[in-house]
DNA sequence: AATCAACATGTAATCGATTACATTTAGTGA
DNA sequence: TCACTAAATGTAATCGATTACATGTTGATT
């Protein structure tokens, strides 16, 4: 692969002048251009990122931290993020850490080490200390999953109260007995969710019951038919769920259906309104996240980080989007 | 953020020493180890990879290109490439190109110019006369789809024979109007499974009507259900269909179940395997495929691949899973 | 023709590591 | 104590780009 001192040569300039040719910078004649030009077609020549991102100190590649990508929430985040991204000439690589620390350390290292310029972390498994370390010194956004209180900048929803209408939803359909199938409540969106639907509960003077509350170990399908069927298991057995992701209800709509018997059907709602969600029988009721506009801000927030800028947290608007799954 | 030298200032030594250290190589006296190692906690040194990898033209870094996350099918193959990866000291890289051209061009680059060692494709849209290129001077590997004769070598499993066995299986349980939902046969694997599709009817002597085979845009749930709409009101319904993908089965059997009345149900059979396919209503009959062994294997024949060695192409056995789908 | 501005191009330092080769130091035996 | 060897460490070139500064060239003005 040549180098821009094989251009330089073969062009009859010195690498400054072909420098300038590529980066199209300040004056260089019609005809100067014209021969380096031909020397890099001829010689196949691609500039080397490692040399000018040594020299510049920047990469315009960004991290996307996420725990999976089999969750497909992620999906159109994903794409907001690497819309915008690429608008500005920067590009995203998504790291997958599967939850493991390790390969977490190795992608802070990468913008340590100046091959990535900034990082979104959507994920929630995240070492909150250790990325805020790499904050103090390194453009971090946080996109979904955030820190209450902390420093770094994020853009989310309002779980809480996305939680709690979706649990008034249920309850004005007469359901008197709702349950909820959350994740790990390390997580704050799962503690936000659960709060949501205490209050929601609270406020109508429905009983809260441990035993309608399952804590998943992740989002997997299998685990909310696990979570469901335990549910279903109760004593008094509840006539309506509110699952903390769409993931989770769909399991928990498996787990219904296989039942068999279905005297009076079991509402369910989600969270997130991912694509599968409308491809279920009966469909699914979720609230849905402004999955687009999260990324593309997100991407915003962080090239404007880079910049220098200071950056604002957002909190961006929700939707509850009814479907069979509370229509009886 | 420090560099080398400052290590090797405020350790009084040199920066030979301060590398050699770093890379725990040739003798180094344990006092003068002890030294280093104290500079570089005090001054929280990381060692930059842009100057480490422009002197050694190593990234350890490997891409993997895919059209879109969004497709399940991919999770598992990136798991297996992850893991067999990871325990060579080498990361991935996702990158999505969302099958536009310029992203492509701007991953190609990334290896070109040393930013990462070697490329997996499991892209169908990729651009092959540029990937082609790009193999001439470093390591490619196609995964799943892949170039009949080509020169790059690929891991994929026997599309034709797959197609073939899970039409048969649908001629077994008395079907005689099978339909197929193809996505667009640019892709090899939509012309070899549309191939082995009609290697089954043809041993049957059963009709192979155009009217019965349904070409999609892409693979998702939507194009799905569109073509079984299609597809439902033909003259002659057909009894079975086989989906070149499960996506596109999944949305298939919600159009069936949407239709309402169900006379004699539709027998629909899928290919991947993906984790929804167990969570539909019925449960999906499809081919699975042994993803993560071969994200595994591929990530190995890559990482052989960039030693220098020759690599030779591996055809998986895959699977023909039975489920609700096909029991009537 | 001399002067000078404006523009084009070249020279060489620089980014941060690695490493071949040179040099110093320590240790051994006579 | 001296010579010699082996081990430890240092010096400086190198990877491939960018860019401040120096130099050269051109043409206009007087």
């Amino acid at each position: 692969m040549a180098n821009i001192q094989q251009i330089a040569q073969k062009a009859g300039v010195s690498v400054a002048t072909v420098s300038r040719v590529l980066n199209n910078a300040t004056s260089v004649t019609p005809q100067t251009r014209h021969k380096v030009e031909i020397a890099i077609k001829e010689l196949k020549y691609e500039p080397s990122m490692l040399g000018r991102n040594l020299r510049n100190s920047e990469s315009r590649l960004l991290l996307v931290l996420l725990p999976s990508i089999s969750n497909p929430f992620y999906n159109e985040i994903i794409n907001g993020i690497q819309n915008t991204a690429i608008a500005k000439n920067y590009n995203i690589l998504l790291c997958e850490t599967d939850s493991k620390p390790e390969r977490e350390n190795i992608y802070f290292n990468m913008v340590k080490n100046k091959l990535a310029d900034g990082v979104i972390s959507m994920d929630p498994t995240v070492n909150m200390q250790k990325l805020n370390e790499l904050a103090e010194n390194h453009p971090v956004i946080l996109c979904s999953e955030y820190e209450e209180g902390g420093s770094i900048p994020y853009i989310t929803v309002d779980s809480e109260l996305a939680a709690y209408q979706a649990v008034k939803h249920l309850i004005k359909l007469g359901n008197e007995r709702i349950a909820l199938i959350n994740s790990d409540e390390k997580f704050l969106y799962a503690r936000l969710r659960r709060a949501g639907y205490e209050r929601a509960l609270k406020e109508f003077n429905l009983p809260i019951r441990d035993e309608w509350i399952y804590h998943t170990k992740d989002l997997e399908f299998e685990h909310g038919v696990q979570a469901m069927r335990m549910l279903l298991q109760s004593e008094e057995k509840p006539t309506a769920v509110f699952a903390v992701s769409d993931t989770l209800a769909i399991g928990a709509l498996k787990a219904i259906n296989g039942g068999g018997d279905t005297p009076n059907p079991i509402a369910v709602v989600g969270f997130d309104n991912i694509s599968f969600s409308s491809m279920t029988n009966p469909t699914l009721t979720t609230i849905s996240q402004p999955m687009f506009k999260m990324g593309s801000l997100a991407a915003d927030m962080l090239m404007n980080s880079i910049k220098g800028d200071r950056v604002e947290s957002i909190v961006l608007d929700h939707e509850l989007i009814i479907r069979e799954s509370t229509m009886g």
